[in-house]
RNA sequence: GGAGAGGUGGCUGAGUGGUCGAAAGCGAACGACUCGAAAUCGUUUAAUAGGUAACUAUUCGUGGGUUCGAAUCCCACCCUCUCCGCCA
């Protein structure tokens, strides 16, 4: 959420800042309702204030002649209706106005930060660094091959049970899912973060304050008979854990760890990625998350990136970082590192872990904040994949592939694992 | 799901129509006393919006309503607790 005074302000910076993602955003028509509704807002407070004077008075005159009747205090409540009526107007006018401006203001991105490289997509984006070598030969199966001969997963079967889109994980890969759970959250704890396991399901509220709602309401699903919703990513409840808060600033900064599943409509991306592990309507994952002071952010965005990257370090998986362009940022970020991981079956990185720094978006939207030279101020907020489960074992089963059709698992994983190689038995 | 009780400031808790944003206590901050501390005494101690400020408004679970006036009365919802039922 933007800040609403700097709308009412300074609306043109608004839309100068707005249009680096490449869009342009007229934000006129919030401009002019934040000034009405300011009238409105003077207009009815000086109302109340009479109205509050006149009752007092009427109650010190009713206590003064022990009569509630006389004509004059009848006169009086005759004119304390009158402001009741006019009030009445204006908070009714009051609420249009806030409603209107909130819902407006809700649809709007967060600004990009100045550091972001400027762009319009995602060809813009820029590589930062690499790591590891790309495994890079011919014929090499891909990770839905090599599940099916090692019988590790099944969609076929699993739409049976739901629909497209979704997995059962089978033996060795059930066991390798649960070992990348166990062996991640336990590295990440061993780093500072408190390990966190939430509600799956999530009210309407906790949506908006993350950004999700009001706008993509498409790509999550809903539960038709309550206020509850599938988490899309731990990141929903893991900001609405502290909504409406005033943290201690001796707290800071808050670090979070949490496994949980997450569930996504996945609209629009029909016949993309429709095999393997790629792209489930659910899927597993580790993420990290952190409260922080404003002028800490940027540090710690580079450190819950290290943090993120040092997983796939410890895989051993060859993976690079993008920074993402203006252009290409998600909708609560200011800031944003993919992390891509290697696939050798279609010879490119893919994303297996975003880490973005939302700065005191989400946390205006929840209300989070802390006090900073007695000031309330919202905090800003992090999070990034610590990883993406489902990914992790495609890239694991991909670079880990034996000629003789097995998969090496990466030695720090074969204590999680209990073996060092899955091969068919 | 049924029956009952309840939701007040950082916490405990009083307040059932009138100057109440709210007694009292605890906690916290500052000051006095002290070499220092404890104890004691004194002062201060909610948030939000607008305003340079004085100040003004709003907020007693949330949202409506009644009234000149609501923490207090009415309605709806949410949450917590106890008992019963069901369940991992």
């Amino acid at each position: 959420m933007l800040d609403q005074k700097l709308i009412r302000e300074n609306p043109k910076s608004v839309e100068e800042n707005l249009s680096l993602r490449g869009k342009v955003h007229n934000i006129s028509h919030i401009h002019e309702l934040t000034l009405k509704k300011r009238e409105i807002d003077i207009e009815l407070s000086n109302l109340q204030y009479e109205s509050k004077k006149l009752s007092k008075l009427i109650g010190q005159e009713i206590s003064k002649s022990q009569n509630n009747n006389s004509p004059e205090i009848n006169n009086l409540k005759i004119k304390g209706n009158e402001y009741r009526v006019k009030i009445s107007e204006f908070e009714e006018k009051q609420r249009i106005f806030d409603k209107q401006i909130n819902t407006e203001i809700s649809k709007l991105p967060n600004f990009p930060s100045k550091d972001a490289p400027i762009g319009k997509d995602e060809n813009n984006n820029v590589q930062v660094k690499t790591w590891g070598d790309p495994l890079k030969q011919e014929h090499l199966k891909s990770h839905w091959e090599i599940g099916e001969s090692l019988n590790l997963f099944d969609s076929i079967k699993s739409t049976k049970i739901s629909k497209s889109r979704f997995i059962t994980l089978i033996g060795n890969g059930a066991r390798l899912e649960r070992a990348l759970i166990n062996f991640m959250l336990d590295t990440h704890t061993k780093n500072g973060y408190l390990e966190l396991m939430p509600p799956a399901l999530v009210n309407s509220e906790s949506l908006k304050g993350s950004g999700q709602l009001p706008k993509f309401s498409n790509e999550s699903f809903k539960c038709s008979n309550d206020d509850l919703w599938l988490s899309p990513t731990a990141e929903v409840p893991l900001t609405a854990l502290h909504k409406n808060e005033i943290i201690d600033p001796k707290l800071l900064p808050i670090k979070y760890v949490a496994y949980s599943p997450c569930f996504r409509r996945e609209a629009g991306s029909y016949g993309r990625d429709t095999k393997g592990l790629i792209r489930l309507h659910q899927f597993n994952k580790v993420e990290l998350y952190l409260f922080c002071e404003p002028s800490k952010s940027s540090e710690a965005h580079q450190k819950i990136t290290s943090d993120a990257e040092n997983i796939l370090k410890k895989l051993n998986l060859p993976y690079r970082i993008v920074d993402i362009c203006t252009g290409d940022l998600g909708f609560s970020s200011s800031r944003t590192f993919d992390l891509e991981v290697w696939l050798p079956s279609s010879k490119c990185y893919r994303e297996i872990s975003s880490c973005s720094n939302c700065q005191d978006f989400q946390a205006r939207r929840s209300s989070i904040r802390t006090k900073i030279d007695k000031k309330n101020t919202y905090l800003h907020t992090l999070n990034g994949s610590g990883l993406a489960i489902g990914r992790t074992m495609a890239a694991i089963l991909e670079n880990g592939q034996q000629k003789d059709g097995s998969v090496k698992i990466p030695e720090a994983l074969v204590p999680y694992f209990g073996s060092n190689l899955i091969k068919n038995t």
